[in-house]
DNA sequence: GCTTAGTGCAAAGCATAGCTTTACACTAAG
DNA sequence: CTTAGTGTAAAGCTATGCTTTGCACTAAGC
């Protein structure tokens, strides 16, 4: 599987959900939040990609647009992994080598 | 795409480390812990599926095992998912319906 | 037997995340 | 001016995710 390395922060949910189908259906975000029966501050922080889309709230995504909920969460998991990488303390993870075969400590 | 429903809770990432991983290399868990630069109870919780694979979890476990990020978050997703949609308040889930063209409120 | 390494798991502490309600100031439309 | 919608901040709450410590268990070594 070719996987490309990404140079910029992939696309947060909360942009897809304001251009793909807030804006299309001109429905608000007022309307959104009751819909999916949370709060309009929540619905509100999604949309301007300032809170994540949960397990929970991607299965409301999913029915509320008829999609899966897989394509929610997947492109949250992929915000989430690009920010992992970039945005923490990249020693750690710069310190963590590949296990090979000769994992044993030697004494 | 196909996308069959499953009706069993998808593998828990842990398990895969386990069977996959530590056992072929006989690594134990104290080991995997430092390699990890987590503690030994994390590494336990995760390969006994008690915790999830996080966003950084996952980026360390794709240095260790040289394999790719988005495998171990993808696998921990899946997990979340199903269990978002069959552990809890299945009544919140229920109450949602799609949003149509008429979504507009009659007044 | 005894010791050592590894284990799972529980407990406690701590920081962060995710959600809520309330509030305020702003815009746009009637 | 009023009304509906907006973004954002603040405060409170619960749940997550991680840490260290501790304990009881197993398996392997002598």
């Amino acid at each position: 599987m070719i996987m490309r390395k990404r140079n910029r922060p992939p696309i947060h949910p909360g942009e897809i959900i304001k251009y793909d189908y807030l804006e299309p259906l001109s429905l608000s975000v007022t309307e959104l939040a009751k819909h999916l029966h949370t709060s309009r501050v929540t619905a509100s922080n999604i949309v301007n990609t300032h809170a994540p889309v949960t397990a929970d709230m991607a299965l409301r995504l999913a029915k509320a647009f008829n999609t899966s909920a897989e394509l929610w969460l997947g492109l949250q998991k992929q915000y989430d992994l690009w920010h992992a990488e970039h945005d923490s303390d990249e020693w750690q993870q710069a310190s963590i080598l590949p296990i090979l075969s000769h994992h044993i400590t030697p004494a």
